[in-house]
DNA sequence: GCCGTTTTCGGCCCGACTGTTTTCAGTCG
């Protein structure tokens, strides 16, 4: 068995709940979480590091200690202090955690008190009314946790980045419609570009009154208020999203953006060195004192404490702070920077659009160069082209080049790689194509090292440009396959292929984490859309902030390079 | 358990809201 980051992970993050019912030593636990973090953060799989005999101990926030833990996780795939907790404490209680309001001391009173160990008994003991019997515990508390119990069996997920999008854009604008209001964000890991959103963050800056919570709680997709106060207050929609809603003055709206936006921990890193500075950080500004030295904006935020304006992607303690005391962060590709799209489909296969409504649309939004890249023949549901088929797009192409100002068409394939890592159309006319990405659409459960032997072989063949969407996952619905990601971005480097970060929003694919891998190995990423329709296009912008989120520079990325500097890359 | 621009010991981000209290602990972000 090979012990994954998100095991050792998951291994810190079990040790760290149980210690917090024991009631451990906070800051003890909370460097067992960070450890957690740090790790699942990780680009590169500590299991080959211990085998490559590496100290893990130079790993920030890991020390003799943690390094000793990992070693043994790594060995045994978990670690006797895990055990030793679980014979102390039911693991159930692990699962109470979960429950809003049932922190770790409540936990503990509910087991030590009550005898409490399993969910059932806990809802045993909510409809007996021996929970409102505790000290700490009322009639409220003990509702609340059988509506929660409720609540988890309908199981709740955090959204996709779009589909929260769509929800915060229209509850935004109801917002707005109150008189009184000026500036208005959505914060959190929404404005940090997190593939997916476990709530919404709102922030309003309000100088005058204005009832702005009474507005909000009566929104009608409002179905529970949670909270309402003067500044803060938090509901849960009809949709199972919470948003919660912040109201500031304007001069300390930068500050609580910043302290908003997160991560929480960019900002336990950012308030620590307030306090050296002698400042402290709070959501109202930056203080010398009882003196606000700034906090109408993010960028003065920064300021104060002698860093330059960290973009909300890179926010998440990955290294970001230690990049702006050294003047190194990066210049993230945006938009503009974008001059082309490398991967799109056509009613020759399974897209919506002909290759004449395509290039319009790529045109349209101002790209120098668009790829055709349909099917191949292995995926018949899709309508996959076998080769006369393609011999007859690409005649169809070259007659519509002559025609196409403005815009230049790339003849492509999205071509299958087939189980044993051969791809699926012949190399005659691979050959006369200008762009080939490889795609596995198949047997995703093979083992790590098959599936890994799998796409290095398809990479393998010069003719191959780009693998498409390399880890197969679908967010929410489909895990990624087991591969090994580290050899993929090593091998793509090796052979001077390229990866995709596919932007369609369920895919994101490569990651934010494996993004930055290849950045470091120097492997250039192409931000693709894999558009099956016009509007798919737009789906850029979901690439651009996972890639963004990745750290990635308008140089990493391929199709940030005008045609000519393309066609060379394109050379291997 | 980690870490070092005062430190190898003594710190570790900070504030809002709720429910259960009668001044605050617990939870959350």
């Amino acid at each position: 068995m090979v012990v994954q980051n998100s095991d050792i992970s998951e291994v810190f993050e079990q040790i760290a709940d149980l210690m917090e019912i024991k009631g451990d030593n906070p800051f003890k636990i909370r460097a067992y979480r960070n450890a957690a973090r740090t790790i699942g953060g990780m680009p590169h799989s500590v299991a080959d590091m211990v085998t490559q005999g590496e100290d893990l101990s130079t790993i920030t926030g890991i020390g003799k200690a943690l390094a000793q833990k990992m070693e043994e996780i790594v060995a045994t795939g978990t670690h006797s202090l895990l055990h030793k907790l679980k014979e102390e404490l039911p693991a159930d209680l692990l699962l109470m955690l979960k429950i809003p309001t049932l922190g770790p001391k409540r936990v503990k009173a509910l087991h030590s008190k009550l005898g409490i160990t399993t969910l059932e008994e806990l809802e045993l003991a909510a409809r007996a009314g021996k929970i409102r019997t505790l000290d700490g515990f009322g009639v409220k508390t003990e509702q609340g946790i059988r509506a929660e119990l409720e609540r988890l069996q309908t199981t709740e997920q955090r959204l996709k980045l779009v589909v929260a999008e769509q929800i915060a854009t229209v509850l935004t604008g109801y917002l707005k419609e109150l008189p009184g209001l000026s500036d208005i964000e959505v914060a959190g890991s929404y404005r940090r570009r997190k593939e997916t959103v476990g709530d919404l963050d709102i922030l309003v800056a309000r100088d005058r009154e204005a009832p702005i919570m009474d507005h909000f709680t009566t929104y009608q997709e409002v179905e529970r208020i949670l909270m309402k106060g003067e500044t803060k207050s938090s509901v849960v929609l009809r949709s199972g999203l919470q948003v919660d809603l912040r109201v500031v003055p304007h001069r300390s709206f930068g500050a609580a953006l910043q302290y908003f936006t997160g991560s929480q921990t960019h900002n336990i890193a950012i308030r620590s060195r307030a306090q050296k500075m002698k400042l402290k950080v709070n959501e109202y500004g930056v203080f010398k004192g009882e003196e606000q030295i700034a906090g109408r904006s993010e960028e003065d935020v920064y300021t104060a404490l002698g860093l330059p304006y960290i973009e909300p992607e890179l926010r998440e303690n990955r290294g970001e702070i230690e990049a702006a005391l050294d003047n190194r962060l990066p210049r993230l590709v945006s938009l503009p920077d974008i001059q082309g799209e490398l991967h799109s489909h056509t009613t020759y296969s399974d897209g919506l659009c002909s290759i004449t409504e395509m290039a319009l649309a790529a045109q349209a939004r101002g790209y120098e160069y668009l790829a055709i890249t349909d099917h191949s023949q292995r995926l018949t549901i899709a309508h996959g082209l076998t080769v006369p088929r393609l011999r007859q797009q690409l005649q169809e192409i070259d007659y519509l080049a002559d025609k196409m100002k403005g815009i230049v068409l790339l003849k492509g394939i999205e071509v299958d790689i087939l189980d044993d890592g051969s791809l699926d159309l012949p190399d005659e006319i691979l050959r006369e194509l200008d762009i080939v990405i490889g795609a596995v659409h198949s047997k995703f459960k093979l083992p790590l090292s098959q599936q890994t032997e799998r796409i290095i072989k398809a990479m393998d063949n010069p003719l191959l440009h780009i693998i498409a969407h390399p880890s197969g996952r679908l967010i929410n619905e489909r895990a990624p396959y087991d591969v090994d990601m580290d050899k993929i971005i090593t091998a793509a480097r090796d052979r001077g292929c390229f990866l995709e970060l596919n932007a369609y929003p369920d895919r994101l694919d490569l990651n934010d984490i494996y993004c930055k891998a290849a950045k470091e190995m120097g492997v250039k990423i192409a931000i693709s859309t894999d558009a099956h329709s016009l509007r798919d296009l737009d789906n850029i912008r979901y690439g651009l902030g996972q890639a963004r989120r990745g750290w990635l520079e308008p140089e990493d990325v391929l199709n940030t390079h005008n045609l000519e500097n393309l066609t060379k890359l394109l050379q291997r």
